[in-house]
DNA sequence: TGTTTTGTTGATTGACGAGTCAATAAACGA
DNA sequence: TCGTTTATTGACTCGTCAATCAACAAAACA
């Protein structure tokens, strides 16, 4: 009894199954019939519904990217001040949603595959873009925000590339000191425009 | 006529051409084949070497990591009082040398290695514990030594990241002054022992 | 001289995986 | 009721690639 209207509950299964395949793996080597078996079903379905494997890591990166914006935009809404959105901004980042092994093990390697795919680091730069404007914002009066957010911005994906190699569950509040400990620094110091 | 004493010829040749490929695909699916084609040579040559293809790879590794470590080695010593050194290992790591398209590439599909392969792992731990033992020697006298050292450590890392998705050639300088501006933010802050 | 060691490769094996296809089945719409 | 659309899969094709093997060549050694 093929119920209809499946295609969004198995693409979003898929997509889900991906990063958990991901994550496990630790690479792209991860095959069709893996992710669809995880997802219950066939790996013909999942052609069917994506067209190739490369378009499944794409929605699976899609989806990553989802998340973590829906987050920061929920963390700013509920922030008000400067420190206070900055603040929430690296809360989000590494909050337990996002900071968890198989979504940063994923992530590392839609880098890899932004490195061939251009529709990957097209996807990725607007990942990068996007932070990077949210953070100007919070430093906008400064004439020093665009050097303190890139700054910011490297730093975060260093905390996420250094979390990969880390033994242990992560910990995301250490990584938000780090990043808290380089803001505190730099705004300390005078407005160096 | 098969001159003898070619194994570290040929071996080097393999470690060379592993960069390039990977730098040039861009993944890690370069093929064995490939390796040992721009390597002037047959597969099974390759094999005969290394005896893997994970051999090569952790070979390839052990070269990448040899280069920096002699870069920062070289640098250091020539660097006297604690910001020259600083700044020389900071110089080292963006170096034309290291930090080049292929380089680059090549680092961060090790990390991606790293991830499933514990020997890939124990290299890039290495690699790690010394760029954080020097940095800590540099900054040792303060209390706050450590953390300094694992923002900056992170902030590097991140960099090296970021350099892989921009356009353009890379601008080692940029990342020396990124990260310059990190170190004197929070060394002009009082240590916070 | 003959045997062993080192260098070297073309051909082959064996496995695996992306993507396609034909077929089945159930819902829906006319 | 009948044709169409949606859901679903097992079987298959076609290609690729790591690794092995058998063979050949030349230097070194005994």
């Amino acid at each position: 009894m093929p119920k209809l209207g499946m295609e969004p509950i198995r693409k979003q299964a898929l997509v889900n199954a991906t990063i958990v395949e991901i994550g496990r793996l630790g690479n792209l080597d991860v095959t069709v019939s893996q992710i669809a078996k995880r997802a219950g079903m066939s790996s013909a379905l999942a052609h069917h519904y994506f067209g190739s494997k490369e378009e499944i890591f794409l929605a699976a990166m899609r989806h990553v990217m989802t998340l973590y914006g829906a987050e920061v935009r929920g963390a700013l809404a509920a922030a008000d001040g400067r420190d206070a959105r900055l603040r929430a901004i690296l809360r989000a980042s590494f909050s337990a949603g996002n900071f968890r092994r198989e979504a940063v093990g994923a992530w590392l390697n839609f880098w890899v595959l932004a490195q061939t795919v251009p529709a990957a680091k097209r996807l990725l730069g607007i990942y990068q873009g996007r932070l990077r404007s949210n953070l100007r914002a919070c430093l906008r009066p400064r004439a020093d925000a665009v050097d303190i957010a890139d700054g910011l911005g490297a730093l975060i994906d260093g905390l996420y590339l250094r979390e990969v190699l880390k033994d242990g569950a992560p910990d995301g509040a250490r990584a938000v000191a780090v990043a808290l400990d380089y803001l505190d620094a730099r705004l300390r110091g005078h407005d160096a425009g």
